[in-house]
Formats: C-alpha cells, structure tokens, sequence
DNA sequence: ACAAAAGTGTTGCTTCTACACCCATGC
DNA sequence: GCATGGGTGTAGAAGCAACACTTTTGT
C-alpha cells in the first residue's frame, strides 16, 4: 500500500471553477466547505487530488460529480499553478479547470449533494482555502476575456432564451451596458440564433421571444473564417 | 533516496515550444536530440522533471537553461498535458511553455551548448518524442491568436526593428499578406513604437527606419483601456 | 388605464480596405 | 542608371455608436 519513486513527487490535484449565472443576473461561483484540515471549514473550490488512471480532465468531472454532483458540465482548462508553497503541508501542483452551467436547471440538482456546497456571488466570496483566491480571479478574467470571442456565454443560460437574458448575461460578465438595439443588430446579424415560435410564460408583461443557439452553425461558419466576436 | 507516498503520484514534468524567427521569415522551433530511451535520438522539446523546490516556470527556465543555453526568455504557460499514455513508461503529466526568443542576438548561444540542439521551421520538423506533436500544434495556435491582441511578437525581434520587418513577421505568424500602407497607419497609431533617429545598414537600398518597442507606454494604454489590435 | 418590458431604423462618424507612385541608396 | 525596397495619401464601403417611440401583455 505504498509507493516509491526515486526523485520526490509533487501532489497533483484539480480545482474547479464553476460559473453559474442566477435569475438576477448574478454571477456565482459553486464552493464546498472543507471538512478536513488545513483550511478546515473554509470555503474551496471544488477539487482533489488526480488518480494514476485518469486523465486530468476526467479527475476534474469525476471530482465534480463527487462533491457537488453536477454532471456534464462545459469545462476547459484554466491554468495550472505550482507554486511550492500554496500547500503548507506538502508540494501539491493543481490543474485548474473552469466551468459553466446553467444555474436554472441545475441549482436543485447541486443542492442534494451530500457535501456543503454553495452558490457564491464572485463579487461576495468568502475567504477562501489555498491560493483558491487567485485561481478565481484568473477564471474570471480568462472567462471575461474569452466569452467575447467564443460563443461559450449559452453554457450559462437555458437552451431557449431571450435576447434580453443574452444581453443581461454579457452585460454582467464585461460589468459594461450595452445598447439594445445595436445588441440585438450585431447578434442576429451572425445568424447563429435559431428563431423559435415559441414565447416567454409567466411574466406579467409582453412575452419575449425566444431562440435557441445552433453550435452546429458555429462550426461551419467557424470553418469558412468567421470570427465570433460581441 | 527513495521518497514513498501513501497513493501514487504521476510524474511531473515540464516542455518548451520556443519560437524564434530567422532572417528570412521563417517560424523556428528549437529541438533537442534525445539521448535516452524512449525516443532514442528523436527529436523532442526541451524540458525536463519538475524538482520538489522549484516551481513549474522556474522548471521550464532551468531545463532551458541546462538544454539549450538560452536564457531570460520570454516564457507563458501553454497548457497542461496529462493523458494517461503520452509516455510509455509511467504516468507523466507535463506542464507546457511557449517561448519567444529573439532568434538575430540568440543564435550563436543556443548553438555553443553541448547538447544537440537546432532550430527547425515549424513547416519542416521532424517526427517528434511523444505527444510533442501536439504540444506544438497548439503551441502555434497560441501564438498566431495571442500575437494579435497582445503585443508579444516584439519579443521576436530584435530591439531596433524595421516597420517591414514587423508586417513580414506578422505575415510569417498570421500567414496571411497585409497591406504595407495600412498596416503602417495602424501600428503608428498606437503609439507603441518608438521613432529612432537610426537607420538599416549594410543594406543594397534605401535604408529604413528603426523602432523600438515601448513596453511601459503599453502597460499605461492598457491601464486607460487600450486593447491593442491588429 | 397603467406598468413593464419587447421590439424596431436611421443618421453621422469612425474605421477599414483597396490601391500606385516617387524616393533614397548601393552597386 | 538601374535594381531594390522605403515611404506616403485618398476615396469609397462597411461597420459602429447614439438615440426614442410604439407594441404587447398582465394586473
């Protein structure tokens, strides 16, 4: 029940940051609660050490559904930090993941984990385990950087959504206003929209349309050079 | 001189895609001949384990250090590969850099180290040592993204530079022909670049002007929401 | 009828693209 | 004097930003 290596090994863990956005357009990050020391009872991102037979991917997903029990979410890899001293008590290298999820149809799901687990608003996180500070702040970052010019925005929102929800969604990710009009111009003109005949229910006003986005679309205008780009 | 832990422990190891790019334009990858199984005298990226002191950047210095002479490059995270299979022997996670060398100052250093080491074009490598290949593909998607909204191909020239020398490397990394007059009118407009009052020489026509990058006028755009652009 | 959000066009301005000729230098 | 690349301006097209009112629905 033991293993040797000649040179000393560092740990390898991943961490994961996932993005939700909540029905009031905030974005929220999903955090558990450790349970074992260090940082005992501090709020951490979701993560644990990669086993000899899986891919860091797949430790990533497997570590998720273990402590939050969310499935089949968007993931990519963020960035790995190795710093020697972000663990105190051993050489521990994290592969960070981030990833979105549409908190409208998941929050329940997450919510009957075993673990406690929690929806965070970024902009009022807890103090957080390690140098899970950080590793937040680069997800966020990249995730601002990157849903400009990547259609990943719709991992956040339902399959079928308004143009409002869509321009609420990057309103609050680029923290900037946005013109409607010319919102709605610029992201119909892409054609990667699919116009349903279907409407809003249950709100106490005109009911918007609403669309759904096509991915295979995407790919074939990707192909022939388009660019995708709010 | 054994080191034991409870669970097992991938390997931990570091690679480096450098750039460089010669006199003629052309993008150069530099390579290293392995003297050791697997691979046995197949070319593979510089790099090496990751020591239990050190950190993954300062890893990635050292071994480049160590293989290939160069130093204080210009050096960024990639991406981190961990496939179960990517090396026959053991399980080997390796966290990859790419790099930036200015190939006019380095050239003779990099060729007095005693390794074999050489710069190949990226259009003619050979068969790389384990999933390298890859490495370096996406190593040359980095680059040809990043280059055009960070300004990072400075690090690929030599201090004082042409204007033309700047549009061909642009060309060489984008691989697409740009317009001389408006890509002088864009780059000036920036502000960026630094007008010397020196010239080419040793040229068989008119001499043209040299510029030097501003690092520090970037870092101030960028404060006041600049996004440079080409 | 009122409140709340949905939906819709135009204009001026800026930016982008396409394009051709003279200039300076070394041989 | 010729070959080589250096350096420069303009016009038309496209895209971007700014802006306000009517429509629909639920209460």
């Amino acid at each position: 029940m033991a293993y040797t290596y000649e040179f000393p090994r560092p740990a390898l863990t991943v961490d994961c940051v996932v993005f939700g956005l909540d029905e009031e357009n905030l974005l929220k990050i999903l955090l558990i609660q450790r349970n074992l020391a260090p940082f005992e009872n501090q709020w951490a991102l979701p993560g644990g050490f990669v086993r000899i037979e899986e891919s860091l991917e797949t430790a990533a997903r497997r570590e998720l559904v273990e402590e939050t029990g969310l499935e089949n979410v968007f993931l990519e890899q963020l960035y790995t930090f190795g710093s020697c001293d972000r663990d105190p008590r051993d050489r521990v290298v994290t592969v960070a993941y981030y990833g979105l999820v549409n908190l409208w149809e998941y929050r329940l799901k997450a919510a009957t984990d075993a673990r406690d687990t929690r929806w965070f608003a970024v902009a009022d996180l807890p103090p957080l385990a390690f140098d899970h500070e950080a590793i937040v702040q680069l997800a966020l970052t990249r995730l601002k950087g990157k849903v400009r010019y990547e259609p990943i925005g719709f991992e956040l929102l339902p399959e079928k959504f308004t143009l409002t929800q869509l321009q609420r969604l990057y309103e609050t990710i680029l923290e900037q206003e946005l013109d409607k009009r010319n919102f709605r111009k610029k992201i119909l003109k892409m054609n990667l929209l699919i116009q349903l005949d279907e409407y809003q229910t249950g709100v106490s006003h005109r009911a918007a349309r609403l669309y759904r986005f096509d991915p295979e679309k995407y790919r074939n205008l990707k192909k022939k050079g388009f660019n995708f780009e709010i």
